[in-house]
DNA sequence: GGTGAGATTAACT
DNA sequence: GTTAATCTCACCG
Protein backbone atom coordinates (compact mmCIF):
# COMPACT_ATOMS: atom_id res chain seq x y z
CA UNK A 1 0.00 0.00 0.00
CA UNK A 2 1.93 3.35 -1.07
CA UNK A 3 2.23 6.06 1.08
CA UNK A 4 3.52 7.80 -1.88
CA UNK A 5 -0.09 8.45 -2.63
CA UNK A 6 -1.15 9.95 0.45
CA UNK A 7 -1.51 13.60 1.27
CA UNK A 8 -1.36 14.89 4.73
CA UNK A 9 -4.88 17.66 5.34
CA UNK A 10 -3.14 21.19 5.75
CA UNK A 11 -5.31 23.63 7.84
CA UNK A 12 -6.39 25.17 5.52
CA UNK A 13 -8.71 22.38 4.77
CA UNK A 14 -10.24 22.21 8.32
CA UNK A 15 -10.29 26.78 8.69
CA UNK A 16 -13.97 26.58 7.16
CA UNK A 17 -17.02 26.26 8.58
CA UNK A 18 -17.79 22.52 10.08
CA UNK A 19 -20.88 22.62 7.51
CA UNK A 20 -18.03 22.22 4.57
CA UNK A 21 -15.35 20.56 6.31
CA UNK A 22 -17.38 17.41 7.50
CA UNK A 23 -18.86 16.22 4.07
CA UNK A 24 -15.50 16.47 3.03
CA UNK A 25 -13.89 14.35 5.34
CA UNK A 26 -15.61 11.42 4.58
CA UNK A 27 -13.88 8.89 2.32
CA UNK A 28 -10.48 10.91 4.04
CA UNK A 29 -8.12 8.57 6.39
CA UNK A 30 -7.54 9.11 10.05
CA UNK A 31 -3.92 7.42 11.32
CA UNK A 32 -2.11 7.36 14.55
CA UNK A 33 1.74 6.92 14.20
CA UNK A 34 1.85 3.35 15.37
CA UNK A 35 0.34 2.26 11.66
CA UNK A 36 -3.24 2.57 12.70
CA UNK A 37 -5.59 3.23 9.78
CA UNK A 38 -8.93 4.10 9.13
CA UNK A 39 -10.93 5.44 6.43
CA UNK A 40 -14.13 8.12 7.80
CA UNK A 41 -17.45 6.91 6.98
CA UNK A 42 -19.60 8.83 9.47
CA UNK A 43 -19.19 12.76 11.28
CA UNK A 44 -21.14 15.38 12.34
CA UNK A 45 -20.71 19.04 12.17
CA UNK A 46 -21.02 21.83 15.08
CA UNK A 47 -21.12 25.40 14.78
CA UNK A 48 -20.55 27.71 17.09
CA UNK A 49 -23.85 29.54 17.10
CA UNK A 50 -25.81 26.11 17.46
CA UNK A 51 -27.80 25.61 19.94
CA UNK A 52 -26.05 21.78 20.32
CA UNK A 53 -22.43 22.54 19.73
CA UNK A 54 -20.48 22.69 23.33
CA UNK A 55 -19.25 25.98 21.81
CA UNK A 56 -22.96 27.55 22.36
CA UNK A 57 -22.86 28.73 25.82
CA UNK A 58 -19.27 30.13 25.00
CA UNK A 59 -15.28 29.13 26.22
CA UNK A 60 -15.16 27.06 29.13
CA UNK A 61 -12.37 24.78 30.37
CA UNK A 62 -13.44 21.93 28.65
CA UNK A 63 -14.04 22.99 25.33
CA UNK A 64 -11.13 25.41 24.56
CA UNK A 65 -9.58 23.59 22.32
CA UNK A 66 -12.51 24.18 19.74
CA UNK A 67 -11.64 27.80 19.93
CA UNK A 68 -7.52 26.65 19.26
CA UNK A 69 -6.66 26.39 15.47
CA UNK A 70 -8.05 24.35 12.90
CA UNK A 71 -6.93 20.79 12.69
CA UNK A 72 -6.52 20.60 16.15
CA UNK A 73 -7.97 17.74 18.54
CA UNK A 74 -10.59 18.13 20.49
CA UNK A 75 -11.49 15.25 23.03
CA UNK A 76 -14.03 15.45 25.29
CA UNK A 77 -15.20 12.62 28.16
CA UNK A 78 -19.01 11.86 27.43
CA UNK A 79 -21.22 10.06 29.64
CA UNK A 80 -18.91 10.13 32.10
CA UNK A 81 -17.59 6.44 30.18
CA UNK A 82 -16.42 7.31 26.78
CA UNK A 83 -13.55 9.38 25.19
CA UNK A 84 -14.87 11.16 21.54
CA UNK A 85 -12.49 13.29 19.26
CA UNK A 86 -13.18 16.34 17.32
CA UNK A 87 -11.65 18.10 14.65
CA UNK A 88 -11.99 21.95 15.08
CA UNK A 89 -12.99 23.97 12.18
CA UNK A 90 -13.21 27.62 11.73
CA UNK A 91 -10.94 30.09 12.03
CA UNK A 92 -8.65 30.41 15.24
CA UNK A 93 -11.24 31.82 18.14
CA UNK A 94 -14.01 30.29 16.32
CA UNK A 95 -15.34 27.53 18.38
CA UNK A 96 -16.40 24.92 15.66
CA UNK A 97 -15.83 21.37 14.70
CA UNK A 98 -16.44 17.71 13.52
CA UNK A 99 -17.12 14.57 15.40
CA UNK A 100 -15.77 11.66 13.97
CA UNK A 101 -18.55 8.92 14.68
CA UNK A 102 -17.32 6.13 12.33
CA UNK A 103 -14.68 4.39 10.40
CA UNK A 104 -13.53 1.55 8.43
CA UNK A 105 -10.46 -0.16 9.69
CA UNK A 106 -8.11 -0.69 7.08
CA UNK A 107 -4.47 -0.93 8.55
CA UNK A 108 -3.02 -1.57 12.23
CA UNK A 109 -6.53 -3.68 12.93
CA UNK A 110 -4.82 -5.97 15.76
CA UNK A 111 -3.89 -3.08 17.96
CA UNK A 112 -7.41 -1.60 17.36
CA UNK A 113 -9.10 -4.68 18.12
CA UNK A 114 -6.64 -5.25 21.63
CA UNK A 115 -7.44 -1.77 22.56
CA UNK A 116 -11.31 -2.34 22.04
CA UNK A 117 -10.66 -5.82 23.61
CA UNK A 118 -13.35 -7.00 20.92
CA UNK A 119 -12.45 -9.10 17.52
CA UNK A 120 -15.48 -7.95 14.74
CA UNK A 121 -14.32 -5.74 12.13
CA UNK A 122 -17.51 -3.84 12.69
CA UNK A 123 -17.65 -2.79 16.63
CA UNK A 124 -13.82 -1.72 16.18
CA UNK A 125 -14.51 1.82 15.22
CA UNK A 126 -18.46 1.85 14.44
CA UNK A 127 -19.36 4.68 16.89
CA UNK A 128 -17.65 8.41 18.52
CA UNK A 129 -16.58 6.55 21.87
CA UNK A 130 -15.52 3.12 20.09
CA UNK A 131 -13.58 5.12 17.30
CA UNK A 132 -11.55 6.58 20.11
CA UNK A 133 -11.10 3.95 22.25
CA UNK A 134 -9.79 1.90 18.83
CA UNK A 135 -7.14 5.14 18.17
CA UNK A 136 -6.28 5.31 21.59
CA UNK A 137 -7.43 8.97 21.98
CA UNK A 138 -7.99 10.06 25.30
CA UNK A 139 -7.56 13.60 27.12
CA UNK A 140 -3.52 13.52 26.37
CA UNK A 141 -4.30 14.14 22.89
CA UNK A 142 -7.03 17.12 23.76
CA UNK A 143 -5.75 20.15 22.06
CA UNK A 144 -2.80 18.26 19.45
CA UNK A 145 -2.26 19.22 15.76
CA UNK A 146 -4.37 16.99 13.97
CA UNK A 147 -2.05 18.72 10.45
CA UNK A 148 1.23 17.99 11.77
CA UNK A 149 3.94 15.40 12.50
CA UNK A 150 1.74 14.53 15.49
CA UNK A 151 0.42 11.20 17.11
CA UNK A 152 -2.44 11.96 15.03
CA UNK A 153 -3.00 12.95 11.47
CA UNK A 154 -5.77 13.20 8.62
CA UNK A 155 -4.82 11.91 5.45
CA UNK A 156 -6.30 12.02 1.81
CA UNK A 157 -5.48 9.34 -0.66
CA UNK A 158 -7.50 10.39 -3.33
CA UNK A 159 -10.59 8.03 -2.43
CA UNK A 160 -13.97 9.74 -2.95
CA UNK A 161 -17.29 8.06 -0.94
CA UNK A 162 -19.93 6.87 -3.71
CA UNK A 163 -22.68 8.79 -2.24
CA UNK A 164 -23.02 11.23 0.94
CA UNK A 165 -25.95 11.11 2.66
CA UNK A 166 -27.07 14.06 4.84
CA UNK A 167 -29.57 13.36 7.75
CA UNK A 168 -30.25 14.53 11.42
CA UNK A 169 -27.75 13.97 14.17
CA UNK A 170 -27.59 11.48 17.06
CA UNK A 171 -27.89 11.60 20.80
CA UNK A 172 -28.87 15.49 20.86
CA UNK A 173 -31.69 17.05 21.98
CA UNK A 174 -31.40 20.68 20.52
CA UNK A 175 -31.54 21.78 16.78
CA UNK A 176 -32.23 18.20 16.42
CA UNK A 177 -33.91 18.62 13.08
CA UNK A 178 -30.88 19.86 11.19
CA UNK A 179 -28.98 17.93 8.85
CA UNK A 180 -25.41 18.00 10.05
CA UNK A 181 -24.93 14.53 10.13
CA UNK A 182 -23.09 13.22 7.06
CA UNK A 183 -22.44 9.52 6.46
CA UNK A 184 -21.45 7.00 3.39
CA UNK A 185 -24.27 5.25 1.81
CA UNK A 186 -24.16 1.77 2.07
CA UNK A 187 -21.60 1.48 4.85
CA UNK A 188 -21.11 -1.66 6.81
CA UNK A 189 -19.49 0.61 9.66
CA UNK A 190 -21.81 3.66 10.49
CA UNK A 191 -22.25 3.64 14.01
CA UNK A 192 -26.10 2.63 13.35
CA UNK A 193 -28.08 1.78 10.32
CA UNK A 194 -28.69 4.75 8.51
CA UNK A 195 -31.77 6.00 9.25
CA UNK A 196 -34.27 6.21 5.92
CA UNK A 197 -31.93 7.00 3.01
CA UNK A 198 -32.64 10.27 1.99
CA UNK A 199 -31.26 9.51 -1.26
CA UNK A 200 -33.69 6.58 -2.73
CA UNK A 201 -32.03 5.56 -5.99
CA UNK A 202 -28.84 3.98 -3.61
CA UNK A 203 -31.24 1.31 -2.42
CA UNK A 204 -32.90 -0.12 -6.06
CA UNK A 205 -29.75 -1.38 -7.09
CA UNK A 206 -28.28 -2.82 -3.67
CA UNK A 207 -25.63 -5.11 -3.59
CA UNK A 208 -25.75 -8.95 -1.55
CA UNK A 209 -24.55 -7.85 1.81
CA UNK A 210 -23.02 -11.04 4.18
CA UNK A 211 -23.84 -10.88 8.02
CA UNK A 212 -21.60 -11.66 10.48
C1' DG B 1 -33.14 -9.95 16.45
C1' DG B 2 -34.62 -5.95 19.09
C1' DT B 3 -35.36 -3.11 23.11
C1' DG B 4 -34.14 -0.99 27.65
C1' DA B 5 -31.54 0.38 31.63
C1' DG B 6 -27.03 1.11 33.93
C1' DA B 7 -22.39 2.97 34.01
C1' DT B 8 -19.76 7.23 35.74
C1' DT B 9 -17.44 12.04 34.91
C1' DA B 10 -17.63 17.08 34.05
C1' DA B 11 -20.05 21.13 33.10
C1' DC B 12 -23.79 23.80 34.04
C1' DT B 13 -28.58 25.27 36.52
C1' DG C 1 -28.86 17.95 41.33
C1' DT C 2 -29.30 17.14 36.48
C1' DT C 3 -27.87 16.43 31.93
C1' DA C 4 -24.95 14.73 28.35
C1' DA C 5 -22.37 14.77 20.67
C1' DT C 6 -22.57 6.77 24.20
C1' DC C 7 -21.73 1.74 24.71
C1' DT C 8 -22.64 -2.70 26.58
C1' DC C 9 -25.07 -6.32 28.40
C1' DA C 10 -29.24 -8.40 30.07
C1' DC C 11 -33.54 -9.93 28.86
C1' DC C 12 -37.58 -10.61 25.78
C1' DG C 13 -39.40 -12.64 21.53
Amino acid sequence: MPDSNRARLPPEFFARMPGEVAPDLLGKLITRADGRVARLVEVEAYAQDDPAAHTFGGKSQRNRSMFGPPGHLYVYFSYGVHWCANLVCGPEGYGAGVLLRAAEPLEGIDIMRKARGRDPLRDLCSGPGRLAQAFGIDRALDGSDATGTGVISLLDDGARPDAVIACPRVGISKNADAPLRFLVGGSRYLSKAAPRPLVPTLTAGRKRSQSS
